[in-house]
DNA sequence: ACACCAACGTAAAGTTCGAA
DNA sequence: TTCGAACTTTACGTTGGTGT
């Protein structure tokens, strides 16, 4: 019979260690099977560990829509007496908490940015993937005052949102983004960490392991029609999260990024979810931005 | 232990733009 | 005109979860 005493509390002290807010069951049992705790199957990799999930006994266990489990990293307390609670109830970790192991000036930077165009009364949130990594080049952001021509993301906004007016210049980008923030819109990231230089498989793992997060800042900013998701696999892993929590997600497909040849697609998207019915309240104004 | 199915991961192809 | 960068899309083999 598995301790799952000592399980739970090399996973949790593994999660800490390595500062991650969750980890897959996978990867899990590997660690498990490393610490000589729980010999994982070679044929059917995390196999023993996910027959003591399906049984409830794993501390911060949580299983996805689509059946993937995770373990969460949960906060400070006795693992022994919290791992007898009932199974399969998620136990996120509040923000407050939440281990944040990269550097924070570059952070800062972006934070700074966002914040002085953060809109007095919030209509719609648009979410990104993650600010730019520039690598050795200058630093990028949909929030920077400088237009580079790497700035896809504003440019593919700023068309949707005020292209079809004549005479629109794109280029004078601060006042843009003054507009932008007058009229209620307001960019972040679901990562807050740049994801661009990763591989797709950890790109995808780094923006699913944040939708937790991501989904209680959009509950808490609470934008008035709804939030609009920059990038297809940002709908494909966000849209079921956040529509669970109630976050009115106003486009029923996902969205390309506005790069090159998709920047027609994403404007004709983006303003089509702009004229999206669905509605937090649904007692607010039919008025149009 | 096995079969089945859905989801995932990865590589290759496709597209556009800007620089040379 | 060509080439490379940046990114999405697609196809297909692999992997994970579940039921028996």
């Amino acid at each position: 019979m598995p301790d799952a005493s000592a399980i739970n509390g090399e996973l949790q002290r593994r999660l800490k260690a390595d500062g991650l807010a969750s980890v897959d069951a996978v990867t899990a049992a590997r660690w498990l099977d490393q610490a000589g705790l729980l010999h994982d199957s070679v044929q059917r990799p995390g196999k023993p560990l996910r027959d003591l999930l399906r049984a409830g006994r794993i501390l911060g266990q949580r299983q996805e829509s689509n059946r993937w489990w995770f373990v969460d990293r949960v906060q400070a307390g006795p693992p022994a007496a919290r791992a007898a609670q009932p199974p399969a109830v998620p136990t996120p970790i509040s923000p407050p908490t939440r281990v944040r192991p990269v550097a924070e000036s570059g952070e800062a930077w972006y934070e700074k940015l966002r914040l002085e165009y953060r809109p007095e009364r919030l209509k719609v949130l648009l979410v990104a993937e993650s600010p730019p990594d520039p690598g050795n080049g200058p630093r990028r952001f949909f929030y920077a005052p400088d237009l580079s021509q790497h700035d896809n993301l504003y440019r593919g906004v700023a068309e949707a949102l005020y292209g079809a007016e004549p005479g629109f210049n794109v280029d004078s980008k601060v006042q843009v983004l003054r507009r932008i923030q007058a009229d209620g819109f307001w960019l972040i990231d679901a990562s807050e960490q740049p994801v661009n230089h990763l591989s797709s498989a950890e790109k995808t793992r780094s923006i699913r392991a944040s939708i937790p997060r991501l989904v209680d800042r959009c509950v808490a900013l609470a934008p008035e029609r709804g939030v609009i998701l920059c990038k297809r696999v940002l709908f494909d892993l966000a849209a079921t999260a956040l529509r669970a929590a109630k976050v009115a997600v106003l486009h029923d497909t996902s969205i390309p990024f506005p790069l090159g040849n998709h920047r027609a697609q994403f404007v004709a998207d983006f303003r089509r979810a702009l004229k999206h019915p669905q509605r937090l309240d649904p007692s607010a104004s039919e008025s149009r931005l």
